[in-house]
This record gives structure tokens, C-alpha cells and sequence, in this order.
DNA sequence: CCGATATATATCCATTGGAGTATATATGCA
DNA sequence: TGCATATATACTCCAATGGATATATATCGG
């Protein structure tokens, strides 16, 4: 996996891709849906920021039925694996993030991607 | 110290802003003069630079005679600092950040900070 | 005070980047 | 097959960003 540094933190440096890795930082995996939820945002603005992180080789996606799951791919340089940890556990305590969390734990009927593989 | 979290990823999301921080993260200290010389950029768009790092509280500056120098500002929170940290010891083996660090050590003439305070 | 050096700022321009809306694609189910 | 849900993409508009050049400010040595 090889990403130019600054492309990376390019990519981070957006306040909607961030809530997104802060969120998939702590949870691990989650849906597009979970995370419009969680982030309060309309679902092609979410759509497009996955894509870019997607494009970009930061986030990973897997399709399970008619959800798609998003991850951060675990193939990054151990640097950039680094930054994105300190940040999310760093941030997690002051808002935004910290409510993001909040909404997505509060989700009702939140798809269960454990039940069915 | 206070700053938000998606302003600091987009400070920290430039090249050259970066090649600064990975130099002033190894080295501690340095005035314009020299990385102006490190970077093989024109002095103009490295004070600019440095003034964006300044005012967004990433930066210190520091006069000493004709020379000012920079430093991170070392009352950043703490997991921007992990961040700097680790951004730069993970990517100052490559290119052009290593080479940055090289042609920096290699400057003759470069003014003696620790000589005369 | 004057010239030389170091640094900062202002201006213009081209490019990028993100928001919002509309629409397309894919899956599941009846 | 046809509808509902989930997700992706296309398009337009506007604001922010970085580069280059010119110029301003500050310090030092004589």
C-alpha cells in the first residue's frame, strides 16, 4: 500500500471524511446508511466522501447484500495508520464527533452485519 | 491551545506546509533563511507558508536579530502533536522529505541560534 | 542615514474542492 | 416482472487555495 503523504492528509482534511474515520476508527466497520444516520447528513454526500476515501486507498468497501460496508483498509502505511488512531481517540470527547457516536449507537434498526455471513 | 480538528488536517495538508513540519519536527528550530535553502523554494512562498502555519497556532515564531525562527508550537494538544510526530518520523525516509532534511544539514553558512543568546 | 540582507505581505490568476440536486444502478422481495 | 430500498454518480455553482511576482518592512553594519 503506498499513498503520497500529502494526498493522505489532504484526504482527512475534510470534516465530513474525518467524522467518517473517526467513526470507522472506534466501530470498525460500518454500512452507508449507519453512517448517514449517525452523521445527520444526506446520503450522496456520504456516498461521495466514501468514494473519495475509497479512491484514495483509505477506506475499503465490501458489499453484503444490499448493504455496502466501509473499513479503513488495514494495508496502510503504519504512519498513516497511526495519525488516524491519535486523531479519533483524540477527538471522540468534543463535538461533532462525540455525538456521532452517540447517533449511531441510538440507531434504530441498524442492519446486522454479524448475524448473516 | 484549541484548534479544530478538520482546520488542522487542512494546515497540515500541503506539501510544502508538511516538508516545514517534517524539518522543524526533527530539527526543533529553524529560521526562514534555512528552510528556504532545504526546500529549493523561493522565499516568498515559504513565508507565506509559515505564515499560514503561524496563524492557524501550529507555529511560533520567534525573532532573533535579522533571523526569525520557527518552531511547532509545543502547546498544541496533545494528539496533534502524536499526529506531527508521527507523520514525520514515518515519512522522512522518502522523498522529498529526506532529501529536505539532507540539503538542510548540508547548507553552509547557516545562522548559529544556539552561539549568540 | 544608507545599503545589504532577511522576512512579510499584497495582488492577480488558475485550479481545486465541496455543496446541493437530480438521476442512475444494484439488490431484495412479492 | 415490478416496486422499494440502498448506494453511486453526474452536473452545476461557488468559495477557498496555492503559485508567481512585485513590493513593503525590519534589522544590521558602516
Amino acid at each position: 500500500m503506498n499513498i503520497q503523504p500529502d494526498q493522505f492528509f489532504k484526504i482527512v482534511a475534510d470534516l465530513t471524511r474525518l467524522r467518517v474515520l473517526t467513526l470507522l476508527s472506534h466501530e470498525g466497520e460500518l454500512c452507508v446508511c449507519e453512517l448517514t444516520h449517525a452523521l445527520g447528513e444526506i446520503q450522496p454526500k456520504i456516498s461521495r466522501h466514501l468514494a473519495l476515501l475509497r479512491e484514495a486507498g483509505v477506506a475499503l468497501d465490501r458489499r453484503q447484500g444490499q448493504w455496502i460496508y466501509y473499513r479503513i483498509n488495514p494495508d496502510l502505511p503504519i504512519w498513516t495508520r497511526e495519525v488516524i488512531t491519535a486523531a479519533a481517540e483524540g477527538i471522540v470527547t468534543q463535538p461533532p464527533f462525540r455525538q456521532d457516536l452517540r447517533s449511531l449507537r441510538a440507531m434504530p434498526n441498524r442492519p446486522q452485519s454479524a448475524c448473516c455471513a
